[in-house]
DNA sequence: TCCGATTTGTTCGTATGTATG
DNA sequence: GCATACATACGAACAAATCGG
């Protein structure tokens, strides 16, 4: 308004000049505008420029005009910036806390949460994607669907970048994505429980694993690592893998018929908590005990671990915490503090009482 | 455009009749629209008042403009309505279940879920409510937050109603506002049990239950009720009464010195799952076993009931049933099919071991 | 209740700038 | 360079709502 020399239109100038008081407080929200005959002879400016600034800060919010009474200061808008949240699944295991991680921190910084779950499907996940990608979020936390496979909806990430939407993985990342992530260190994972077997004088370890997923890839190498480093050959009639599908009853049925052959293996390693209350199951139903005859090792300390008699050795996953930090993560990529966040958790053994001593 | 006796102005008609030929698909996206300077001949109208019309449609997002190029009708804006939810609790007991069965019908349904959480504190639902007002939210799944107090935050719930934002209260409602809701028969529920343990022979029971919400009030309506059926006084000494802030301690000190003296009671009613796990800690510690020495009854049918060695006796909650229904309805709210649905869920008894008959 | 001053809303006209093809 | 299209900017007139006297 008072540069001769800006080439900004003119319009624009006395639109940014309004803003500059309200956002400062010189305008109080209900305080009434200068008219806009008065604003057109102040600035010298017609009184249809005058308006078409005026239009634009009532469209933007920050103004409301009032035939015959005149042009007032809006409250201030809160408009929240919506966060989505893509997860495999939401109500059971470990999925639950780390929400309620994400939640905690995306709401006292006053961002809304959009949820969503794919059922580990990857057509949902592309359903999920495409809307996020036609409406208006802000920035996305996704658990990426069946991480091992095919990405066959990289494009729907490639349009995320290209559209500037920050979005971070957690519990796994597509290689072929240079993505921010935040996973837990699955490999050390299931190295420190196959060790921990190992060291209780399991030689003949059983493994059940999950391939769909990075995770279940990443685990299945920390137990052939841990196997190696003490000279135990890979036994692939030992390691039994599955998929989202076949979660119902291929793991019940493998250890089933593991243990109906001699020689049986003396602990089983396996992917997560619920495959290990499975692989309880049919221990029991073969008429053997945990840890008596056979020793056992879950994953990721969900709630299953200590709901049972028998309380699972397992490894820790950070839940809350991964979910409190993935919001930090998510915050700090959508101000521009950070560019690309990735961590990995250190992993961390609990003993309980499902192993025992041989 | 027709019309000259249409009192609209005459850019409203255009904008109107330029906004029909693209929802009708008249004009596919990317094609281009007739320049404003054929549009005003054509319509005998000024270039600036066809530009006026052009701007609003702009803004709206039908629209976009490249200088020197022309005007494009813009790819159809997937705009999904929003829908909040804001529970008490998110991560534990049955909010996850009920949260599932909400998403699962919004999702389907193509509307964002929007989740918060109050953590029982009024002062948070305040909070959410305000950001809700001034934000973009079509409906609301609330479950109110200590619902048997002075509902402090009445004001938030008239702008909704003034706003036009549904909104449908679920698990409780406050009586000094009339509004949709969906309950179970919290009343009920502990008539059953208690009926249930009256019936097994017990005289002397206990009760345990939460005062600042509805259902806790209702629940604890229930338990004299069938006292008073059975023709047993009430008895205060044996009825335990605390709030969301005492949570953590009362109810374990309450039956841990109500066993230390005589005559203890032969069993408890409990307000939920997660009450009836502390008397069940209470009762062990006092060296006594459930069922053997003293009953108990739990509520809701959580995870919680069937984690330990002891599968609690319990009253069924809808969860997941509860929040697709929620979904449902909010939906049919929202695109005006049910003005104020009112749903009560009659209440069921789940017998498991945790009672036993004297 | 009506009047007149003020204020925003609608509509016309005209001229010039600037990007596109 | 030229025609076309949108962008910016000026001016003028009347309509409609509000408000104080």
């Amino acid at each position: 308004m008072f540069d001769p020399n800006n080439s900004a239109p003119k319009y624009h100038q006395l639109r940014e000049y309004l803003k500059e008081q309200i956002i400062r407080g010189d305008l109080l929200p209900g305080e009434k505008l200068t008219s806009e005959n008065t604003l057109a002879s102040q600035f010298n400016l017609s009184r249809h420029t005058v308006r078409q600034a005026l239009g634009e800060l009532e469209n933007e919010g920050y103004i409301y005009r009032e035939k015959g009474r005149g042009t007032f200061c809006s409250r201030p808008k809160i408009n929240a910036q919506s966060i989505a949240v893509l997860t495999t699944y939401i109500s059971d295991y470990i999925f639950p806390s780390i929400i309620r991680g994400i939640e905690e921190i995306l709401s006292a910084a006053g961002y809304n949460l959009i949820l969503a779950n794919t059922n580990n499907d990857k057509a949902k996940e592309a359903l999920c994607l495409e809307n996020y990608l036609s409406q208006k979020i802000d920035a996305l936390i996704i658990e990426p669907t069946k991480s091992a496979l095919e990405n066959s909806n990289i494009n729907y990430y490639h349009l995320l970048e290209v559209k500037g939407i920050p979005y971070l993985m957690i519990n796994a990342f597509y290689p072929d994505l240079d993505s921010a992530y935040l996973i837990m260190d699955d490999t050390q994972g299931t190295y420190l429980a196959t060790h921990h077997l190992l060291q209780l004088g399991h030689r003949r370890i059983a493994g059940l694993f999950k391939t769909d997923d990075l995770q279940g890839v990443k685990r299945q190498a920390g137990f052939f690592s841990a196997l190696k480093d003490y000279g135990i050959p890979e036994n692939s009639a030992l390691v039994g893998q599955y998929t989202t599908e076949q979660i119902r009853s291929y793991p019940y049925q493998f250890i089933r018929s593991m243990l109906q052959k001699e020689p049986r293996p003396t602990a089983v390693v396996c992917y997560n908590d619920q495959i290990a209350l499975d692989v309880l199951e049919a221990i029991r139903n073969e008429g053997l005990k945990v840890p008596d005859d056979i020793s056992i090792v879950g994953y990721d300390d969900s709630p299953l671990a200590t709901a049972t008699e028998i309380k699972l050795t397992t490894i820790r996953h950070p839940k809350a915490k991964m979910g409190r930090q993935a919001a930090y993560n998510i915050v700090d990529m959508l101000t521009g503090h950070i560019e690309k966040p990735r961590f990995v958790y250190p992993s961390e053994l609990i003993i309980r009482s499902s192993c025992r001593n041989i």
